[in-house]
DNA sequence: ATTGATCGAGACACTAATGTCTCATATCAT
DNA sequence: ATGATATGAGACATTAGTGTCTCGATCAAT
């Protein structure tokens, strides 16, 4: 009893637990992410009644976590690039999560619909950092809009893997991004 | 029986299909290899005893594959900027196979050894790169090495996804490299 | 102490994937 | 034509994952 001084919310631990174990497998069964998540199986399907059903909740979860930290991140920046910058530095920590995103395509028709609107705003994004003329004009839309993806990834998986600080991981990301894009 | 003009190699066809197959969802069955393979489930079962079975001959067929390309590629380039553009020439078309060896970690000793052993043959070339003056010092070299594995397997699937002509992948792929590890 | 809610453990049935096997058929060399 | 070889179809057992259920224990509030 040492442990419930603070009482664990145990569906948000079962979510975080999914998220780990699936951005490293995406194959993870549910038992594997309830042990992770120090819970019974059973305890898993009182919260999340399938599979699916758990996928569509971190799906929704990621979004609301990645959606508010960009927004906070967003709250003054002035310029494009100022805004790529911010949300590198909110993005890449949740690395894990953010990948999901990408990886995962829900089969719920509104969140499906959520992460285009999410990608259609990264991709305006690109439009104006090209218009600040902080990148090249010949390269494709799709091509930085996956690339940013790519980055954050790789910036995020690089830290988890112990070859990179994390004080430095978002502005690594930025710069490789900057420069090669560079027109 | 129009099309048993020329005699196929059932085991190519489904190492190929399996490339195919995996590199789109890893957690894909034998039966949709075999279905994707043209072949029934028991010939593949005849070629590859088990599913690591299969997995070991298309790690090694891939690592065959891309060093042979590699090497092809390489032949008369003197500088290591050099190298690495053809390299990527090279490689981008050959994207799902590179990119299953990165994602997959075999339990096959002997080709876990060769794996290593490329990686760090990628980590001498950016160590050359760097010498040239090609890229910046202050960059890790993990991060160089990671980078152009994700450059890679982001442009093969560029172009897979119709998003980026198959002839402009590997120049953009190299350009964004050499640009966002400039110093 | 009692009540009510939640949990862990485990039994159970169901499904999909895997690996083995058999048999009829098709192909190819001779 | 004939025989050797490879294939496709499918039956079969085994296994792992999934979803449902029950039971006893734990914990919090009263």
């Amino acid at each position: 009893m040492a442990k419930t001084a603070m009482r664990p919310p145990v569906r948000e631990a079962i979510v975080d637990a999914a998220i780990d174990a699936l951005a490293r497998n995406p194959g993870a069964s549910l038992s594997a992410i309830a042990e992770r998540a120090g819970v019974g199986r059973a305890t898993l399907h009182r919260h999340f009644s399938s599979r699916a059903d758990l996928l569509t909740a971190i799906t929704r979860q990621c979004m609301d976590e990645v959606d508010a930290v960009v927004d906070e991140a967003l709250g003054d920046a002035r310029s494009a690039r100022d805004r790529l910058s911010r949300m590198l530095e909110a993005l890449v920590p949740l690395g894990d999560r953010y990948h999901f995103l990408a990886s995962e395509h829900s089969d719920d028709a509104g969140l499906e619909a959520r992460h285009e609107a999410s990608l259609e705003w990264l991709g305006s994004l690109v439009d104006e950092l090209r218009e600040e003329g902080a990148i090249a004009t010949d390269v494709p839309r799709s091509w930085v809009v996956a690339s940013i993806d790519a980055q954050v990834w790789l910036a995020w998986s690089q830290v988890a893997a112990g070859n990179l600080a994390r004080s430095d991981a978002a502005g690594l990301a930025l710069r490789t991004l900057l420069r090669g894009m560079s027109r």
